[in-house]
Order: C-alpha cells, then sequence, then structure tokens
RNA sequence: GUCCCCAUCGUCUAGCCUGGUUAGGACACUACCCUUUCACGGUAAGAACCGGGGUUCGAAUCCCCGUGGGGACGCCA
C-alpha cells in the first residue's frame, strides 16, 4: 500500500473562506491521520485573476487554523515547483504525451481534448447553440463517500486556451500525476468534473486516485452554497475577531463530519485519530454562526490565563483606534491582566473585551439609559449611595472578601441585604448591569476611584 | 433544459450499512434552579424520520416513483 498523498489546491484569485479551509482541513487531517503527506499546491493559472495579496492570504490562514503542509511554497519538496505559473514545462511534456497518444485535436487556435465514440450535431436548447456530441462510455467514478457514481462526458472538451496557457481540467490531471496525489479530496462541486478528470487519467494510462467529495456549505439564510460574499464566509474576519482557531477548526471538522456518537468538542490530536473519510456526511451542511460562537466561549472558558490575557491584548493592539482600547493598553500590564482575567468566565468572544470592560480604563465611560431607569425605580438607591459613599472609605479593599464585609456590614446596619447596594454600586461606577462580581470591580478600581465614581453619579441625578 | 449528488427537530447531527430505539445529543428558543448583577452551570419543556407505493410479522433503516434542496453544464478554478 503506498502512502497517502493529499493535497489542498487553491486558487488566489479571492478572499479564503469557509469552504476552502474546511476542504483543505479534510485533506490535512486525512494525511496526519494516515500519517501521508499533506501537498499545497496553488493553481494560479488564471493570470488575469491572480493575485500576490489573495496567495499571502491564502497561508496566512492556513497558518492561522494550524494547517502545516509537507510540500508546497515557501517549503519545497521533492514534487515542486508548487505553484502552477511556474510548471509550464511540466505541462508541456504532459501535452506532448497526449499528442502522441492521438488523443488532441486544435480547433479555433485552442488543443481539445477528444473523447473516445460516435459524434453526431445537436442544438443545446440551454445554451443556445450546435454543439458536437460524443457517444462515449460513462466514466465510473468510486467515490469514497458517495460510492458508485457514474456520468457520461459527451463532449469534448479545451485543454489549452488559444492563448497558450492550459486551463484547470488539464493541469489539475497532470499535477495530480506529476506529484503523485493519491486520494483527491474536494467539494462536491467538482463531481461533475470529475468525468473528465479520470478520462484525462485514463488517457494519460495514469491510476486514478481516490476521489472523496465531501458536502458543500449552504448558507446561513437563504438558498445556495455559501460564498465569499456572505456573512461570515471569510476566514481573514474572524481572525480579525479574535476567535480562537482550534475553536473554529473544530467547528469546522463538525460540518459534515462527527465521529459517531454525541462527541463535539475535541482536541485536534483527537479529531486526527479519528477523523476519517467514510464518516463525512453526504448531506449539505449549513453554516450556523451561533453555534461557532459556542464553540469559541468552550473554548475561551478553559484558555489558560497567559494564552487568554495575549490573545485579549492582541486584539486590543489591531483595533487600538478605539478610545476606551487605547486607554486600556496605556494601563499598567498588571491591571490590564486583572481586568481581562475577570472577565475570561464571563464572555462569549474576545471581541466583547473592550465595550465589556471599557470602564475600568476610562472616566467617560456610558451610562445605558434601560439600566439606570430599572435600578433607579426600585428601593431608595439615593440613600444607597450616600450611605456607600461615606463607608467606603473605611472598607478593607485588600480582597473581594474583605469589601463583601464591609458591604454586608453597612447592609446589616440599615436592615438591609447586600443586593439593595448591589445594583446601584455597579450603575454608577460602570454604567451597566452587566459584568463581574461588585466587590472585584470594586477591588481594582480601588477606594478613591469608586468614591469618585459613586460622587460623580450622585450628583448627576 | 440536460446530467450528477442529497433528504431525521428551526440548525448541526446520532441511529441507517447489519430492519424491532420511549428516535439520542448539541446550538437556538422557553421555564425553573443556582446566584450579588450579567454570564457560566444544572433541571425540565417544546421541537424531526419530505410524500406515496412496495418488500417484510415488523421500515427512519432495504427497493421504486414523486416532491423538495444542492451542484455542474466557460478558451474560470
Amino acid at each position: 500500500m503506498s502512502p497517502v498523498r493529499v493535497r489542498f489546491a487553491p486558487s488566489p484569485t479571492g478572499f479564503f473562506h469557509i469552504g476552502s479551509a474546511r476542504t483543505a482541513l479534510f485533506n490535512w487531517l486525512y494525511a496526519r491521520h494516515t500519517g501521508g503527506v499533506f501537498v499545497l499546491r496553488i493553481e494560479d493559472t488564471d493570470q488575469a485573476r491572480n493575485s500576490e495579496e489573495f496567495l499571502n492570504l491564502i497561508y496566512d490562514s492556513l497558518r492561522w487554523l494550524g494547517m502545516n503542509w509537507d510540500e508546497g511554497p515557501e517549503i519545497g519538496g521533492a514534487f515542486g515547483p508548487y505553484r502552477q505559473s511556474e510548471r509550464a514545462p511540466v505541462y508541456r511534456e504532459y501535452l506532448e504525451k497526449l499528442k502522441a497518444t492521438g488523443r488532441t485535436y486544435e480547433k479555433d487556435g485552442a488543443v481539445y481534448f477528444k473523447l473516445l465514440g460516435e459524434r453526431s450535431e445537436v442544438f443545446d436548447e440551454h445554451r443556445k447553440k450546435t454543439v458536437t456530441k460524443v457517444a462515449a462510455a460513462p466514466s465510473v467514478i468510486d467515490d469514497m463517500i458517495r460510492g458508485r457514481v457514474e456520468r457520461v462526458e459527451d463532449e469534448d472538451f479545451v485543454i489549452v486556451r488559444s492563448d497558450g496557457n492550459p486551463v484547470f481540467h488539464f493541469v489539475n490531471v497532470v499535477d495530480d500525476i506529476a506529484m503523485q496525489i493519491t486520494h483527491v479530496i474536494r467539494g462536491e462541486d467538482h463531481l461533475s468534473n470529475t468525468s473528465k478528470h479520470v478520462e484525462l487519467f485514463k488517457a494519460f494510462g495514469a491510476p486514478v486516485p481516490s476521489y472523496a467529495h465531501i458536502p458543500l456549505i449552504l448558507k446561513q439564510n437563504g438558498p445556495g452554497k455559501m460564498s465569499k460574499r456572505d456573512q461570515g464566509a471569510l476566514i481573514e474576519e474572524y481572525q480579525k475577531r479574535g476567535f480562537l482557531p482550534e475553536a473554529l477548526v473544530n467547528f469546522l471538522c463538525l460540518l459534515g463530519w462527527n465521529p459517531g456518537g454525541d462527541r463535539e468538542k475535541m482536541p485536534i490530536a483527537e479529531i486526527i485519530q479519528l477523523f476519517d473519510l467514510p464518516g463525512v456526511n453526504q448531506s449539505n451542511a449549513r453554516f450556523d454562526e451561533k453555534k461557532l460562537a459556542h464553540m469559541n466561549m468552550a473554548y475561551l472558558l478553559e484558555l489558560p490565563a497567559d494564552r487568554f490575557v495575549a490573545a485579549a491584548r492582541d486584539f486590543f493592539v489591531k483595533h487600538s483606534a478605539a478610545h476606551p482600547t487605547r486607554a486600556a493598553l496605556a494601563a499598567s500590564e498588571d491591571y490590564f491582566r486583572a481586568v481581562m482575567l475577570l472577565s475570561q468566565p464571563k464572555i462569549k468572544g474576545v471581541e466583547e473585551l473592550p465595550a465589556y470592560t471599557g470602564y475600568f480604563f476610562t472616566e467617560e465611560f456610558p451610562i445605558d439609559p434601560k439600566v439606570k431607569e430599572k435600578v433607579m425605580a426600585k428601593g431608595d438607591p439615593k440613600t444607597r449611595l450616600t450611605e456607600l459613599i461615606v463607608a467606603v472609605p473605611t472598607m478593607d479593599f485588600s480582597t473581594d472578601a474583605t469589601i463583601e464585609e464591609g458591604i454586608k456590614k453597612l447592609a446589616n446596619e440599615k436592615s438591609l441585604g447586600f443586593g439593595d447596594y448591589q445594583a446601584v454600586a455597579r450603575l454608577a461606577v460602570s454604567g451597566t448591569n452587566a459584568g463581574p462580581s461588585i466587590t472585584s470591580i470594586f477591588r481594582l478600581l480601588g477606594g478613591k476611584r469608586t468614591v469618585h465614581r459613586l460622587e460623580r453619579f450622585l450628583a448627576g441625578l
């Protein structure tokens, strides 16, 4: 049994999106699962639409998601070069081979691949033109996910354009032969192309690789598959928004594959161990942002403190143009760390952090009017504030527990509960009703700033 | 239009291959519990086998047809 060699073959003609990432992921997982080789090959034969910027985006995204390639651009390998734009001699050589078999002909300056079978002229209603149909034998695709698929390829097709550039079907097959690819794992949108490819492999006298056509990812709302223009489609966006790559990877794995049973959140090492092609679903999956957000939260909760703080800082640096964000970066490292760790168990995503923690770093934080209305309507918040302003300076601010003691003591004296002070104090120092425990907020702000905010809020009523 | 693929809660899915389940889990939604707010967590509830035929004692599971969804039909990849 020859070792598994798979390839991910993107073309740098647009942003790197969810669907491409998952195709890459399934290839990568299969290579890692089998101990095989993961090849990255850049299909940049469309000179008009390629760009270096998009190419770098592919590299960045793959690396961010943790998919390292064993052969490919920037690292090389025994079957290079790995950019099709640099492989013209290979294509010339293979074209000569094919010409020698008599399976090509030229028309309008382009080279066509000639199918085997009887020809007839037919008017195609859909395309509104007369085409030459070939009564060819069906191509058989033995797909590891879909089983046996039969399709008749019934028209000769272009393999080299009139400008001399070879087209996708040709270079794709040639490179799969030349790079000794054993398994072709790609989106189901390629299933109809596969008959072309099978016929080319056979014409070259090369073994046909095993195919695995994975289901497509559908857009979350409305009809059709997800495209680069749909909400939430771009990998770059998740990176910018501070998603954890391991969460995104875990989520992506579960879109069309699962290990059977109830397991969902799994470390990548375990996924590698369990992943296999027969476990991949046959039906398309709809993308669900909320489930991804939940997965991200689950990973965030478990993230070691240092990594969480680093992720937070990274996000703040990227968004340092905003005012509270800049103020946060100006704060001391210890203070920043303390605030972030206080927020870690409370948030769903790193992107919530600037708004969630803003009041720790600036005096100009907003007061939520709805929360204010609600809090001020209950009990006698003004009196509670006045009492706190007197009591806070007498409290021991060294730990949450001592602050709690202080507030409880005050509450006892007035025959009230902790809760009678909590809501209004929180509103006065943070402007909202969501956040860490009030004792932690007090402690981090310090007695002086706490009193100042209580006084300012009371004065503004 | 032609060809190809697919079909279990709103969504992702387990179960299907090798027929017998109170059809299980997760996200979302709702209620309650926990609670010092907000989250987290816990418990509960609602929620699905696309339709019709067939095979069989018995069909989500096997077969056929219909319907629905998706994809491909480029000198794009």
